[in-house]
RNA sequence: GGGGGGUUAGCUCAGUUGGGAGAGCGUCAGGAUCGCACCCUGAAGGCCACGAGUUCGACUCUCGUACCCUCCA
């Protein structure tokens, strides 16, 4: 029987029974942050076990998608060593939301196995929790089922609980036995073994209880049941193979990895078996998430996906298989899961896309990374230890990227092990380094939340002007009841018309104007939330606590601001139309001077696609469409498809701004009136800021304006220098220029050596020859200490046996440099001579026998230290060699 | 925002007590061969990312800037 048999059978088994069929939902849960992924078959349903939500049906079935990696469930490491770990798996459940109980799932689950599958009774076992009596009277009630198989088993098996309160219950497991043929052998082998040969194949939870606080469970109204069949196991099952890899679930995608490892897979007793299965599990996880949208990326889910992608590279590596091999197999993947996933098809391009970055990504890492790992093993080594310190982990993970289990792997076949504890001891100390760093540079609120006990109304939204009291005064950090001239002060105002910093619009600047004095504000912050703080200094007279001020935003920075702001949602808008959903906010920063926009994108955005984003940004901003902005219920927000990217953060109630047919988004922010006021959107550059995450910056309306005036004279300047062209025609004039000097300079230093050469003949009667070998002492005014080097090329072309050393004359010093050729540099190191040559000029010098540099100032005895030089050389020189 | 690392020939990269800028591939010329891959000989190709500083002297040491990689927040 096929998987697809059995997903087929199971649906409608479960759809004649009354239950409302459900298609899988996203691994991406819904509204659970405290999630990382679907992991269970009942999370979609979880609010309604909850209580939270009203069911639609009282009974659903689903076959629902499920990644267990990363998070408390962390299986990765055990997948593929083992015949049923998977990150990636599908989970068949049946659920009653207050409407059937246990009578009916015990019945439901037995007729299935034995009637629709065909299974026979006398494989099966069932497991109950210890003092579920209800249980056990209705599965010894079954026909065909042995009340001797019926096992008793504790909390630890056979208790289910949601977390630490909530709704929970006992539970009741089958079983199927695989014979003694899987049995691990002890005598204790028997049903709770965690070996192989009973194998838990559908697990019935009975919701009936809910946990309080104090521990204390009390019945539930409604009692629900969440069944779980994992397909891949029951897949196994009915194809009568020992692991799940080799049902049809796995082998049309491990075929084509052995085909292209053209290295057989030997179901299970290969010693290469495990790479098979590493391979194919996690191009199921990757592929799948990929279609979610998820991008590799290091926080988050998209760090458990490029882990995933990464292990399956890495495990590629010990199959040899041909590289690049992800984007291929995630091909065979789609083909593979075709039946009941058509929509993969439309996804498998970007999939393959960024599957072969990654792919790229990561060889590259592995191969800049590898040699140095094996320089520190070898280290390590050499020192008698088989440890891998810390540090060294840390600086291998932090500098390289390189991954930590890759690291264990290597070190294993070289009997090293590693120091997990000093590596996290790093991690933390670099994770303390962070905070510090982020905590420093928060201004600290002088007065504690609780003080203020009313929150500031903020009136910035449709006024820029308001009279508000100075409820709050604050000096050097303390309260106080005025402020004078020339002070700096922070203070409260309500109501205010000044935004407070935050969602990554900066604080409004602008002028407060009391009764005997006034305030140039130079920022606000939110230090606490719904509360505003204005920041600034005392221009004139005194300001008491409890006056009303009136307040003057600085108009100019909050339209600049504004219109930033909304071109900001703007650029969101086009990234995700250019590049794709996948794109992600990670970041943002909104001034009147510019914005700065990071977001999540795998690979730098190329010049093509920013000339297209920054085209359809203008071409909005000229369609002047209205920028709205309304508060509404958060759930109503996410039905009008708002994006909300951090939305922990965010109230029951939101404000969503939105560009009709164009943008809607979650923003707190103050916005152009209409995109039309943002005049022109002008992209200054496009960067990378970490991993995995680009940054924009670009500058709209006047800043844009003064942007392009700027380069329009910094073009025309330039295009004066180049002698009154136009900057087209200045580029390849440039070029021109360029080709000519380089010729010039080669014929400069052409010319330089032949006259060199020529001048050098004149030396001719200055050297120096002892027995065959010949010395030359000489000075030179030069303008070019390069040209020293030009001239000793030429002076020692000739010479097979001898030494030069030329002292060059430039205005305010002189240099030194000597050459010896190889035989006589044994018994004349030109550098001794150098040397103290360079200490008589109250300088420093050497190098090596053959060659050495030295120099000082100009000597104000330059003629009398030249003799006494000539004269020490050419006597040490024949010292020498004179036997 | 804070760390760690990188930037050397068209490409991939070497280059330590600071002292003449290198290799392989590619390009061009010549040789060898019926011809090709190969092989042999030779040549061109470099502001050692940029800017300061230290030094007689900086690819090398220090500081800053730009860009890229990577980790943390």
């Amino acid at each position: 029987m096929t998987s697809w048999e059995i997903r087929q059978k199971y649906l409608h088994f479960f759809e004649s029974r009354g239950h409302a069929v459900t298609p899988s939902s996203s691994l991406i849960p819904a509204g659970d942050p405290t999630l990382l992924f679907t992991n269970a078959g009942m999370v979609p349903f979880k609010d309604i076990f909850l209580g939270l939500e009203s069911p639609r049906t009282p009974r659903a079935v689903s076959i629902q998608k499920c990644i267990r990696a990363g998070g408390k469930h962390n299986d990765l490491d055990r997948v593929g060593f083992t015949r049923r770990h998977h990150t990636f798996f599908e989970m068949m459940g049946n659920f009653s939301f207050g409407d059937y109980f246990k009578s009916d799932a015990i019945a439901f689950a037995w007729e299935f196995l034995t009637r629709e599958l065909a299974i026979d009774p006398k494989r099966l076992w069932i497991t109950i929790f210890r003092d579920d009596d209800e249980a056990m009277a209705l599965w010894s009630a079954l026909p065909g089922v042995d009340p001797s198989r019926i096992v008793r088993l504790g909390e630890k098996d056979n208790f289910w609980q949601m977390g630490d309160t909530g709704p929970c219950g006992p539970c009741s497991e089958i079983l199927v036995d695989q014979g003694p043929a899987f049995s691990c052998g002890s005598p204790d082998c028997m049903v709770g073994c965690d070996c192989d040969r009973y194998l838990e194949i559908w697990n019935l939870v009975f919701m009936q209880f809910n946990r309080s606080r104090d521990g204390v469970l009390t019945p539930l109204p409604r009692p629900s049941i969440d069944t779980g069949m994992g397909l891949e196991r029951i897949s196994a099952i009915m194809a009568g193979v020992a692991s799940n890899y080799e049902t049809d679930l796995f082998l049309p995608l491990i075929d084509s990895i052995s085909q292209k490892a053209k290295v057989p897979y030997e179901m299970g007793n290969g010693s290469l078996d495990y790479a098979f299965r590493v391979i194919a599990d996690h191009l199921r996880s990757g592929v799948f998430l990929l279609h979610e949208g998820i991008v590799p990326s290091n926080e988050g889910r998209g760090y458990v996906l490029r882990r995933i992608l990464r292990r399956a590279i890495q495990f590629s590596l010990e199959l040899e298989l041909p590289s690049p091999v992800l984007s291929d197999l995630a091909k065979q993947t789609v083909l593979m899961m075709h039946h009941p996933y058509p929509e993969l098809e439309n996804s498998l391009s970007r999939i393959q896309d960024v599957l072969s970055h990654e792919e790229d990504r990561f060889s590259r890492t592995l191969s800049e990374g590898l040699p140095v790992l094996k320089g520190y093993i070898n280290e390590v080594i050499s020192r008698n230890e088989n440890i891998l310190p810390g540090e060294m982990l840390f600086k291998l993970h932090d500098t390289h990227g390189f991954p930590i289990d890759v690291c264990e792997d290597v070190a294993r076949h070289q009997g090293v092990h590693l120091d997990f504890k000093g590596f996290e001891e790093k991690m933390e100390e670099q994770r303390e380094r962070g905070r510090q760093s982020w905590v420093g540079k928060k201004e600290d609120f002088p007065v504690p939340a609780s003080r203020l006990s009313v929150p500031v109304s903020f009136l910035g939204y449709e006024r820029d002007q308001v009279m508000g009291e100075a409820i709050l005064l604050i000096r050097d950090g303390k309260e106080v009841t005025e402020v004078h001239e020339g002070e700096s002060v922070s203070l409260v105002l309500t109501p205010t018309v000044f935004y407070g910093e935050g969602g990554g619009q900066v604080g409004d600047r602008g002028l407060l104007r009391g009764p005997f004095g006034q305030i140039t504000v130079s920022s606000a912050k939110k230090p606490w939330p719904g509360w505003i703080l204005l920041v600034g200094t005392v221009t004139s007279g005194t300001v008491r606590k409890g006056e009303l001020l009136d307040q003057q935003v600085d108009l100019f920075s909050r339209r600049q601001t504004e219109i930033h702001h909304t071109a900001t949602h703007l650029l969101h808008a086009a990234l995700r139309q250019v590049l794709g959903e996948h794109v992600r906010q990670a970041g943002s920063l909104v001034t009147p001077e510019r914005l700065r926009f990071d977001f999540s994108s795998p690979h730098p955005v190329s010049k093509v696609d920013l000339e297209e984003i920054g085209a359809l940004v203008n071409e909005w901003i000229r369609r002047d469409q209205p920028v709205n902005a309304s508060e509404m219920e958060k759930s109503k927000a996410q039905e009008v498809g708002a994006l909300a990217f951090f939305d922990e953060k965010y109230g029951d109630i939101v404000r969503v701004v939105s560009v009709e047919g164009t943008s809607t988004e979650f923003c707190g922010g103050t916005h152009a009136r209409s995109t039309g006021q943002i005049g022109t959107f002008l992209i200054l550059q496009e960067s990378g800021v970490a991993a995995g995450i680009r940054r924009i910056e670009a500058v709209c309306g006047s800043a844009a304006y003064d942007r392009i005036l700027y380069w329009k004279s910094s073009l025309e300047a330039f295009e004066q220098e180049m002698g009154g062209v136009k900057s087209e025609e200045a580029l390849s004039r440039l070029a021109t220029l360029k080709t000519e000097r380089d010729r010039l300079q080669r014929e400069v230093a052409a010319l330089k050596t032949k006259l060199f050469v020529s001048e050098d003949r004149q030396r001719d009667k200055e050297w120096v020859r002892v027995n065959g070998s010949s010395f030359l002492f000489t000075d030179v005014t030069i303008d070019d200490p390069k040209d020293l080097r030009l001239r000793m090329d030429a002076l020692k072309s000739d010479v097979t046996s001898g030494a030069v050393l030329l002292l060059g004359v430039l205005p305010e010093r002189v240099v030194l440099l000597g050459w010896a050729s190889e035989d006589v540099a044994k018994k004349f190191p030109v550098s001794d001579l150098v040397k103290s040559f360079s200490a008589r000029l109250g300088g420093r010098g050497g190098g090596k026998p053959i060659w050495a540099e030295g120099g000082g100032p100009m000597p104000e005895n330059l003629e009398s230290l030249l003799a006494e030089m000539r004269e020490i050389g050419a006597r040490t020189f024949g010292d020498a060699f004179k036997a």
